[in-house]
DNA sequence: ACACACAATTGAACGATGTTCAATAACTAA
DNA sequence: TTAGTTATTGAACATCGTTCAATTGTGTGT
């Protein structure tokens, strides 16, 4: 008679990762990917592929896409975080200077990572899927380097009016940083907006010091 | 014998619309399915069975479907210049008073059309295929609104430092209104993004009056 | 050893998308 | 009326996200 099962298909559990190795593999492939592609051609299928692993796998493993997306974004957050830390270190002590180094590494980072970076604001998250502890810690940590380096210039303590002038100063620089890598505008003809975003953002600092 | 064509479909050319009205009216039905939905979530299919057509036509009219989003959003551009303009003409004279018009009338314009203001934002421009001509001018309009009512404040002829600040306000704006709209960040937590944007507006317009 | 239960992994199936293009209907000119 | 041209169609294809019955690796109990 007929053998129907032809193709002897690997899979059941298995013992090759660990869940944790499992799930970095598949965040780490993911990554990779986004960087490569970028948000609007980033395939689950191709990531799963690319770790070994089959698409429904992504879905055991995180739930659903948007959870997928969330922890690859959030990688990206945590290494850009990295990157403004070590600006940071290799900056000068002068509070200027400080405040120079951090507007200049967040748009380096942006600059080096190009589809990682526009993916984090081109998925939209949906209300409904709420995020990981651990993932919502990475995303406000980049807030709080803001928030660390502006009270130090300032040179007074964190209030709740210092913390609501962090928040506009990242929205300020965020928007010289996405006009210029989405290229929108006639910003492309503007050479140098890292230097434009620090400007106003020093400007903001000084007003506010009073 | 058997008729096979049992089922005649509409096709050819048709005298329902002129060229020029069947642009606009896959325009106008695209627009309003994005404004429904979303770039994420927006098709092209849909929006031509809406105008009563079928996808080929899109191809057709537009050559490919880039060049179709590029007219959808440059509708919500042109829309969204005559909101200004609409909102500085209920403005008192006061210098003042007309540049915080402008910030508000460009709040309350993304505010009231979400999905297409963040559409113009989400559809990213692949380099090879140029705009057309009308729809560049779209686009431009809105920094020449902003480039009017700076120079207005300044009390100073247009020169290139203006409008290079221009552009820096413009993402400044842009920056505030992209993270509140997204909800990113702890942005969520501010209750007024539009004052804070307006604030780094006048920090920015009286630093560089000097 | 062996059998059994459980857990992890698969990929076919489904509906929907963008894109292409041969077929065809509708218009124009003769 | 007829022939030629043009606009419009939608099936075809590859791909995507999503689901889930089927299958198999692993560990446990005996």
């Amino acid at each position: 008679m007929f053998n129907l099962a032809v193709i002897t298909r690997r899979m059941g559990r298995r013992s090759d990762h660990t869940p944790e190795e499992l799930r970095s593999l598949l965040i780490a492939c993911g990554h990779e990917l986004m960087a490569e592609r970028g948000f609007a051609k980033f395939s689950a299928r191709e990531a799963a592929r690319r770790a070994g692993y089959s698409v429904g796998t992504i879905y055991n493993v995180f739930g659903g896409l948007d959870a997928y997306l969330i922890a690859v974004n959030s990688r990206t957050f945590r290494e850009w975080s990295a990157w403004l830390e070590r600006g940071l270190a290799a900056s000068s002590d002068d509070r200027d200077a400080r405040i120079a180094a951090l507007v200049g590494a967040y748009f380096a980072f942006a600059d080096a990572n190009r589809n990682a970076w526009m993916a984090i604001y081109d998925h939209r998250i949906d209300r409904t899927s709420a995020i990981a502890k651990e993932d919502e810690a990475a995303r406000e940590a980049l807030t709080g380097i803001v928030d660390r380096e502006v009270t130090r210039w300032l040179g007074q303590p964190d209030d709740a009016a210092t913390r609501r002038l962090v928040r506009s100063l990242i929205a300020t620089v965020h928007g010289h940083c996405a006009l210029w890598l989405s290229g929108s505008y006639a910003l492309m003809r503007e050479e140098d907006p890292a230097g434009q975003a620090l400007a106003r953002v020093m400007e903001a600092l000084s007003a506010y010091q009073g």
